[in-house]
RNA sequence: GGCGGGUUGGCGGAGAGGUUACGCAGCGGAUUGCAAAUCCGUGAAGACCGGUUCGAUUCCGGUACCCGCCUCCA
């Protein structure tokens, strides 16, 4: 069996991954809060997460995977913006508004993950679902002596889980000591978060031993990952930003309420995407969704390559460059594979590379390697994600359009072929190639690549192929 | 202030204590009227200062700069 190896942010150290149970490896990456378009940062772990997962199914088998993401579906932002439509006189009431709001959104994120080629998690639950557990898990810490009711709330008393704070490498003491936020008047210590909070009328709620009442961040995660995976599961993953507080708290509540278990225990940390050396962010103006690329032409298969050419623990930039670069090598790797019977397994040195922490982009260099070898080459590929036959639709798309164009434009590219023909005739008569070349640069201005052999002259639309751009 | 990550050739980006990363671009050659495409070949690196070592870009310590978290955030 192949030995993968995968960096734990909890031991700050690669362990050989061996898993609580090979027939059943379980993980759970911190899914979305639906309330808006998923933006590029959110769409780095559901990829690097999706080629763990193809790697694991390759190595412990298909069906002996469950991979969990769940969708956080209460949250204020999400209240926000159903109040606002209930205001502007939208119908139904505001949970109603909300489950519109929340539905499409989770609609976008599936279309958007799909085209990225991240395959869908085995369960995607939805806090909304959970609430009942999410109460009895705050019940139990109660009951445990971790967390006290004030007025409408609960909060998880940070001082009865002597190991807060391990996972991020921060002490209670240092934290307060470094705080400057007010200290609710409801809080025994500055530390202690939110399990559950009191739901005015305008806001959504569920009855509780607390009163109507909404789940805090955090405890969705904690009563999920317990409800479908149990109480020790072998990995659990997120951005690093998400290492503190959202997985110090997770870790608190799940291993105080459940302490037979032992949590998550791997845990994956990607670091964050950037634009131009900055974290995105939409009071720096670099923020932009995953759609957004998808609907400037940008094909779902050539971001996922960029986002999977820097390793996920480093901090990676997104550039146009990047992004050119990663199309053109995937416009010839189609090209190569084109019609290709794959091979039966995928090259061992590619198994290692991923097996080596993920290193997608050791991976990457070695299917450059691969060119010789198409059909090896396409099942290499496959492994990562790319060269999907569902993935290429942006290419046969490309080609199509050019094709229907070359059709359409038949007449004007045989005329083509046939001045250069003559040009070319005259220019070795008389030496001088001058309109020759004048009018071969403009179709190859046109993204249409010039074939100029002794025999014949040929005209082949390329990538970016522009039928407008052509010479009349 | 506390905690964490980064700094590799023109650009992107990996591994390995000593041997070619790889891709793009560049350069030389074959081919071509010239190109394109293809093929062959090739130069170029590891922020800075110390330490360990026969030998470090790779390990250890420090400095500088950049980035992130500590507040909603992947």
């Amino acid at each position: 069996m192949v030995e993968i190896k995968l960096t734990n942010t909890r031991t700050r150290s690669k362990e050989v991954f061996q898993p609580l149970d090979a027939g059943n490896v379980r993980l759970y990456l911190c899914g979305p809060t639906v309330y808006d378009r998923a933006h590029l940062g959110n769409a780095r772990p559901v990829v690097v997460i999706d080629v763990l997962v193809r790697l694991l199914r390759h190595v412990y088998g298909a069906d002996h995977v469950t991979y969990v993401r769940n969708f956080t579906d209460v949250d204020d932002k999400i209240n926000a913006t159903a109040l606002a439509r209930q205001q502007a006189g939208a119908p139904g009431t505001l949970e109603d508004l909300i489950r519109e709001r929340t539905e499409e959104t989770i609609g976008w994120y599936h279309a958007d993950m799909d085209a990225l080629g991240a395959t869908r998690p085995d369960h995607e639950p939805r806090a909304t679902d959970y609430i009942a557990q999410m109460i009895a898990m705050i019940q139990t810490l109660i009951e445990g002596g971790h967390a006290y009711a004030r007025d409408g709330h609960v909060l998880f008393r940070v001082r009865s889980y002597a190991e807060y704070g391990r996972l991020s490498g921060r002490s209670v003491d240092d934290m307060i000591a470094g705080a400057r936020v007010e200290v609710a008047p409801f809080k025994e210590e500055p530390m202690d978060f939110v399990l559950w909070k009191p739901s005015d009328a305008d806001l959504p709620g569920w009855d509780s031993p607390w009163g109507r009442g909404r789940p805090g961040w955090h405890i969705e995660c904690s009563a999920m990952s317990y409800e479908l995976l149990g109480d020790s599961f072998d990995i659990h993953a997120g951005g690093i930003d998400l290492q503190f507080p959202h997985h110090e708290n997770e870790i608190a509540q799940s291993c105080c309420a459940h302490p037979q278990g032992e949590f998550a225990r791997v845990w994956l940390h990607n670091e964050m995407l950037q634009v131009e050396g900055k974290k995105m962010s939409k009071s720096l103006g670099n923020f932009f969704t995953v759609r957004d690329l998808l609907d400037q032409g940008i094909p779902g298969e050539v971001v996922r390559f960029v986002l999977l050419s820097t390793h996920y623990r480093k901090p990676m930039d997104w550039t146009e460059e990047k992004k050119d670069q990663a199309r053109d090598v995937l416009w010839e790797w189609r090209l190569i594979t084109d019609g290709v019977e794959p091979a039966p397994i995928p090259d061992q040195r590619i198994l290692a590379a991923l097996s080596d922490d993920l290193n997608t982009a050791e991976a990457i260099s070695i299917l450059h390697r691969l060119k010789d070898d198409p059909s090896q080459l396409l099942t290499s590929a496959r492994l990562l994600g790319f060269l999907e036959p569902g993935m290429g639709q942006w290419m046969e798309h490309d080609l199509g359009v050019a094709q229907s164009m070359i059709v359409s434009v038949d007449e004007v590219l045989t005329d083509l072929t046939g001045r250069l023909a003559g040009l070319r005739q005259l220019a070795m008569e008389t030496k001088d190639f001058s309109a020759l070349d004048e009018l071969k640069g403009r179709i190859v201005d046109a993204g249409v690549e010039v074939r100029m052999s002794k025999a014949n002259v040929e005209l082949i639309p390329g990538p970016r192929f522009d039928p407008a751009r052509l010479p009349q």
